[in-house]
Parts: structure tokens; C-alpha cells; sequence
DNA sequence: TAGATTGTTAATCGATTAACAATC
DNA sequence: TAGATTGTTAATCGATTAACAATC
């Protein structure tokens, strides 16, 4: 029976998940300074602005326990968390789209700290084909299947401009990607078994708005008081 | 008394909040695209991939109104949302950084939908300052103050590499920034009044490995029955 | 009118917070 | 040991879904 294994058939609640992620961004960094071994709930509490009940609660969804007055041990923690979003597995990634978003995604270093790497960047302009984005060659849309085939790529980026996003997508289902990571303000319309996920950035500026909106009314108030 | 408009004091759910972002995207999108004067919340749902009933009920927290078998008229509901983000009253922005991915931003065109507007990027490299992108020219990190006080500038966007989005950080602090949109994916560690909106890439990565992962599995399964 | 779609209330489900025992 | 911190259970709070009346 498999059940034997309860941890890895429970399911976590969404919002734990994605404070997860965070947590990892968080361990991640402090593995790399250094400084200390063991982080108290309160102190990752602080960082990331949430509960420090909020943080052992997550927590006791995964196997690493903490040590009262000692706190959770970093690198079995982060150890954990790799394990769980599978960052040990590499999975290949294509970037299409060779303009500055793309070409600072190419660039960007982190990928490696969550098991992903990017092989390959495309873009349909002639001038752009042939050079280099960091270690990458800026390829033409033709070779993309090539690429997917070679690689296993199942996941591709979108840097391109609102105009083609929706053409480029529709490429990319063509080709049997199966996961499109979309860096274009435009709502794609896919098969529904394409998973999509938006990383428009309009989002947090909007939400900054807003904050920002909230906290001068704060002032007023008090000011009023 | 204040409470005579009851719709502007009334909260809406957090979560509700969020989806009106999208809700805004969308209708931005469809607006400029000019093919339908209405919309079903059935053909929402689709598109975002969430339920009609959580659309209409989203929708129920706003003062305008669909007509049943008609729909939501688009231009009503934009100019709603626009109200409520507040994307008619303009923000100025500084970007710190003029990498790839603060170029990207600063060349940015769907600023302007959303009531935000970039007036300056800054760098510490010598060879960067004097160069255009854009329309703007790139600036020395000594200008920051300057700036800000001459554009009213409450956010900036760090896009600096992870080594000094710290020390950038405090800077901005100390220079008076309200908030901080972080395009680094380093956790800041900055004062409790300040807001800030982290930008991490990587979060979406993971999140598609997992729902990669998920749709693996399913797979697995159902061959197996 | 009949049927489709909206809007709202009630019921269910899920997430957070509070309380406190267990533990170092 | 005393006190601080973890981990878990119960209580509260919030969000989603279901059901259905209202409306075009």
C-alpha cells in the first residue's frame, strides 16, 4: 500500500503553498550568507511581514520539526523545501523573445537555486538571430521545435510584445509545450490543459497603488484625530 | 456624515481585490481591441479560469450592474475599476538599475493604463550614466534625491542585482521612498511603514513545476486505471 | 412568453488566529 | 528550574460554492 507515506500524499492548503515558496526564497538566501545555522519562526515571521503562528503553522505541514529557544534547523529546512518543489530535478526552459525582458531572463542567475535552466532564446527579427544573449545564441521561431524535442523543454517563456503574445502561444501549444510562463500583460486564450501563468507586473504596481492609497488615508485620520 | 456613500467605505475581500486586478487587465485588453461593447461573466470565467458565480459575486461588490442574457458593459466596468485603482490620478516612478530588466521597465509601454508613469532610471556604472534608454536618460545614483523631491516620487523599482538591492534599499529609505517594488529576488529588510512588493520571478517558476508535476501525476494515474 | 443570465442569500468549505500543552 | 519557543487543537474568521429568485 502507499499510503504508508502519509506526508507525501497530504496536500497542502494553497495559501500554505505559496508562503512556501517564500520561505524557500528566504532559506535559500540565508544558506547562502551564512551567518547562522538556526532562524526562530518569529525572525522569518518579521521578514516576511506574517505571524510567527502563521510560520509554525505552515511549517507543521512538513517532516522538519523546530527546537523551542533553538528554532528550525536552516539547511534541513531548505533541504525539505527542495525536495517538495522538486528543485533538484532541472527542468529546461525556452525564453521566446530576445528584447530586454527576455534578455534579462536569460541572464538571471537564480534559476539554478530552483532547478530550472534555460536552453535556448528565440526571436522572429533577422537582425537579432545570431547574436548572443549571455552563453545563449539568439535562434530564429523555426528552430523551436528542434529545441523542444532535443531538450525536453515543456515549459516556455513569453517576452514578446502584447501584439504577438497570442501568436506566439498558439505556436508554442502547436509544438506541445506544456506549460507557457506569460511575461506579456496580454490574457492568452490556450487549450485548457495548457497551464499559463501571468507574471504581469502591472499587478503589484497596482496593488502598491493601493497600499500606498490605504496608508495616506491612515495619516489623515490620525491626523484628524 | 460620511457614511452616505456606502460603497466607498465598503472593503472589499483581499482575495476579491486581486481578481479585480485581473478583471482589469482583461477589460484593458478588450477595450482596445474593440470587438464587444458587453460581457458575459461566463466568457470572463473562461478566460481567467475562474467560475461565472465568482466573477458575478466579485462583480456584486462594484456599483455597476449586468443585464442578464446582455452582460457587463465593458467600458461601465473599466471605468469603475480605473476609479477604484486609482489609475486616472497619475504616480511618477524611479527605476534603480539599468540592467536588461530595468530597460525592460522603463520601456514599458501599459504604464499609461494603469495611472503610472516612469520620470527617471538611475545606475552607479560610470559607462551606463549619459546613455538614453528610452526616452530617459540614465542618471547617477547621486540625482536620486533630486528627483524625487522635483516629481513627488513615493515608489521606486529596484532593479539591481542581488548583491546591492539591500544597499539600494537603504538608500531609498533614507531618501524618503514610501514604496518599494523589489525586482531582486533578495527579502528586504527595510522599516515596517515602508511598503514593499516583491517581484520574484521565481515564485511563478515553481508554481509551474508543481502544476507540472500535478498534471504528470494525474496522467500517470489515470493510465493506470 | 420561455429561457438564459444576473445578483444575492444561505451553506459549505478553507484559512487564520487564539489558546495552551509539550519541550528544550 | 524557569522561561521561551514550538506544535497542535479548537474557535473564529473569511472566501467560495450552491441554490434560487429577479430580470431582461
Amino acid at each position: 500500500m502507499r499510503s504508508e507515506k502519509k506526508k507525501e500524499i497530504l496536500r497542502f492548503p494553497k495559501a500554505t503553498f505559496e508562503r512556501l515558496k517564500q520561505y524557500h526564497a528566504l532559506l535559500t538566501q540565508l544558506k547562502i550568507e551564512q551567518k547562522q545555522q538556526y532562524i526562530l519562526s518569529e525572525e522569518i515571521a518579521e521578514m516576511l511581514r506574517i505571524t510567527p503562528e502563521q510560520v509554525r503553522k505552515d511549517f507543521s505541514y512538513l517532516e522538519t520539526a523546530g527546537k523551542p529557544k533553538v528554532g528550525y534547523n536552516i539547511a534541513e529546512l531548505l533541504a525539505e523545501l527542495d525536495e517538495l518543489f522538486g528543485t533538484n530535478a532541472n527542468d529546461n526552459i525556452i525564453i521566446v523573445g530576445a528584447g530586454h525582458l527576455g534578455s534579462a531572463l536569460a541572464n538571471y542567475k537564480g534559476f539554478q537555486n530552483i532547478g530550472a535552466r534555460v536552453v535556448a532564446i528565440f526571436d522572429k527579427d533577422q537582425e537579432k538571430i545570431g547574436k548572443m544573449v549571455g552563453e545563449l545564441m539568439i535562434l530564429p521561431l523555426k528552430d523551436i521545435p528542434r529545441v523542444i524535442r532535443r531538450f525536453k523543454v515543456r515549459t516556455a517563456a513569453i517576452c514578446v510584445p502584447e501584439e504577438s503574445a497570442q501568436q506566439v502561444a498558439d505556436l508554442l501549444v502547436a509544438y506541445g509545450i506544456k506549460a507557457i510562463w506569460n511575461f506579456s500583460t496580454r490574457i492568452l486564450d490556450v487549450p485548457n490543459d495548457v497551464i499559463v501563468q501571468n507574471e504581469d507586473i502591472t499587478r503589484g504596481l497596482l496593488s502598491i497603488k493601493h497600499m500606498l492609497a490605504e496608508s495616506e488615508k491612515k495619516n489623515y485620520e490620525s491626523s484628524q484625530a
